[in-house]
DNA sequence: CGGGGAATTGAGAGGGATCAAAAAGGGTGG
DNA sequence: CCACCCTTTTTGATCCCTCTCAATTCCCCG
């Protein structure tokens, strides 16, 4: 596997990540330590286990999930490129949560002191990280938002519009009229969304059949964004900002 | 209002917390603008606001939340004593959530530019602040798997395990036989846990009945966390690690 | 002693879960 | 090109956890 040098990595040319300067290029390329290609529904890092690597996610949809003893398995949130993954291992007493492709998935790898030498060496990669780690965060939270107080339909509208928007970001903001890649089945909604696979079938051909949204050959198309931001009750404006990448 | 000097924070002398540098110390003293106290109920971080400065808890609990339009309320995870707050405020194309004190708090105030001070003048202490972003969020993590898989029961025993530890790390790691302080009401439970307010008192009053835990002037006592800890489906070893402080 | 928030409790309704099958796709080896 | 197998999507019938609504009761505090 012919692994990428940072300096042409294809992320950078995206408007979407914040360019670097010479010095903090030159340290992550320092920190990378290889290449890793993972199938589609592989591992990436295992549920529970304690100290893992660093990666960021090159290309592909990845997500991470835990799982309760009996098999039921929540799923915290999906990656996308330009992801950053493992910070949060082993700096909790919980157990920790697994991470699996979801996609035929690229990523860079970084040993786990990584994480300490980009702080100590480029103070901004250290901010970076700090950030992503923060944005991370904020999904996370309006998932819970989701789970605790919106409606299935509600649910899974907000889940197609953060997700669209998500995708449609890494393709220089806007879709090319064919919509966007979106490799999610309806099992991983369901378990993203706290809801059963049945139903969560039941609500997705009910949007459907109103016209919300349109899922042909892994892309995902919304014909009406106003009515479905309007259903989800979401604001925040059409583009994300920029944002660092590691 | 008297600002205590850093070197002479209460929080310090806790075993839970990891000891500072002088030069940390000294880092987060120049940066600390004042102390503030704020009386329970009142906000501590208006929701929707962008920009905003950053707060170390001293004292007292409060709760992160994200609310509809409808006046449907989440609450995203509460905070404690040594909680680092405001970091997930504007690096978000979404939402900002609010904070509001659940009891009366005393905090220490930061200019928003203090994230960067912190990793630019002490780089250890900008790995400090990724380290608490990513251990609150492993705390979301674990409230998302609760709102989207468990049980009534098993929520609420969860919660009150999660919460029993946090606020006994506090207490030099165990509690004096009288339980641990418990501000939260069961309103504040129920946001919590995505349940509504009578049937969060319902599931309470079930888990008294079976004798899994005591409330009383504000203190809770778990008499048989083992019976709670399999209800919960929870792991992890008893005593949380050290954790950094800012 | 009065007042307001918090805790309880009951009756009835409903959004989603479960269970079970059938229909669609999509590879793939012959 | 076809038969076959496995994954994903759909749909129907039925059940039940949890919500809503509405009172009461409790408790703290001025």
């Amino acid at each position: 596997m012919d692994a990428t040098p940072c300096i042409d990595c294809p992320l950078r040319a995206l408007p979407l990540f914040l360019p670097h300067t010479e010095e903090e290029l030159a340290l992550v390329q320092f920190l990378k330590r290889r290449e890793l290609s993972v199938d589609a529904g592989e591992a990436v890092i295992h549920e529970g286990q304690g100290e893992t690597r660093l990666f960021t996610l090159l290309e592909g949809w990845a997500y991470r999930f835990k799982t309760l003893s009996d098999g039921r398995r929540q799923i915290l949130n999906f990656l996308l490129a330009g992801d950053f993954i493992g910070v949060q291992q082993k700096m909790s007493d919980a157990a920790a949560h697994g991470v699996v492709a979801l996609t035929p998935v690229r990523l860079c790898v970084f040993d786990r002191d990584a994480l300490w030498e980009l702080h100590r060496g480029q103070p901004s990669m250290g901010f970076n990280v700090t950030w992503l780690t923060a944005h991370e965060e904020s999904l996370v939270d309006d998932n819970l938002l989701s789970l605790g107080r919106r409606s299935a339909e509600e649910r899974v509208a907000t889940a197609l519009i953060l997700l669209y928007k998500r995708a449609a970001a890494l393709r220089h903001g806007a879709d090319d009229g064919r919509g966007v890649p979106f490799p999610v089945t309806q099992q991983h909604l369901a378990d993203a969304l706290g809801l059963s696979l049945a139903y969560t079938n039941k609500t997705l051909r009910k949007l459907e059949r109103r016209g919300l949204y349109r899922l042909a050959d892994g892309r995902l198309t919304l014909p009406d964004p106003k009515a479905l931001v309007r259903l989800a009750d979401l604001y925040g404006d059409g583009r994300p900002p920029p944002r660092p990448l590691v």
